[in-house]
DNA sequence: CGAATTTGACCCGCGC
DNA sequence: GCGCGGGTCAAATTCG
């Protein structure tokens, strides 16, 4: 099946930032290439690049300069995960939304935002207790590209044997000690 | 019938 | 202090 389809490229440098992003992905941006096609069948030659937003967590510092991440402050009797500390996210070069990634996600909100025209889905990982988040986002320029970002830790093992991006997931958290 | 999605309201931080 | 932008909640609805 499509096993060694993925390549990673740590090096970085951040090529095609879209102007419509202020937010602080102008770091270090990690690549990773797609050989093969998604398990969708999306397209051969998928391209996925790998943006690494750190904790820049709207709730806790968005302009704060505190380099200490808080929990969230006044998140509403939310839970106070502290699974914060990892955010991931992917531009993925390919015309579905959703990239199953062997998790099970649950749509929770959906905004639109003032750069993208495109609206931007909120999803959360569905077991018990694992407050893994992501956010699907298309880029108004590119209607292919879609930005995707993980935010969290899985606590729970995978559920499908999917071999895809959850293996590049687990290496890129040891490539990058965020 | 239970689980997931939809969708508007609410909330919070920040800038003006 | 108010308005804006972004994130989440939760009731209703749809889906499997």
């Amino acid at each position: 099946m499509l096993m060694e389809k993925y390549q990673i490229f740590l090096p970085v440098s951040d090529p095609s930032s879209p102007s419509g992003s202020p937010s602080s992905l102008n770091m270090a941006t990690p690549f990773i290439y797609f050989h093969g096609e998604n398990e969708n069948g999306v397209r051969p030659g998928s391209r996925t690049q790998h943006v690494d937003a750190k904790h820049s967590d709207p709730q806790t510092s968005r302009a704060s300069n505190n380099s200490e991440i808080k929990a969230e402050p006044g998140l509403r009797g939310g839970e106070n995960s502290e699974f914060r500390k990892h955010k991931y996210a992917f531009q993925t070069r390919s015309q579905v939304d959703i990239l199953d990634d062997g998790y099970r996600w649950r749509k929770y909100g959906q905004k639109i935002v003032k750069n993208s025209k495109f609206p931007r889905s909120y999803y959360r990982c569905t077991s018990n207790g694992c407050g893994v988040k992501k956010q699907v986002q298309r880029n108004s320029k590119d209607e292919e590209i879609v930005v995707t970002t993980y935010e969290g830790k899985h606590t729970h093992p995978t559920e499908r044997c999917t071999e895809n991006i959850e293996d590049i997931l687990r290496q890129m958290q040891t490539y990058t000690p965020f």
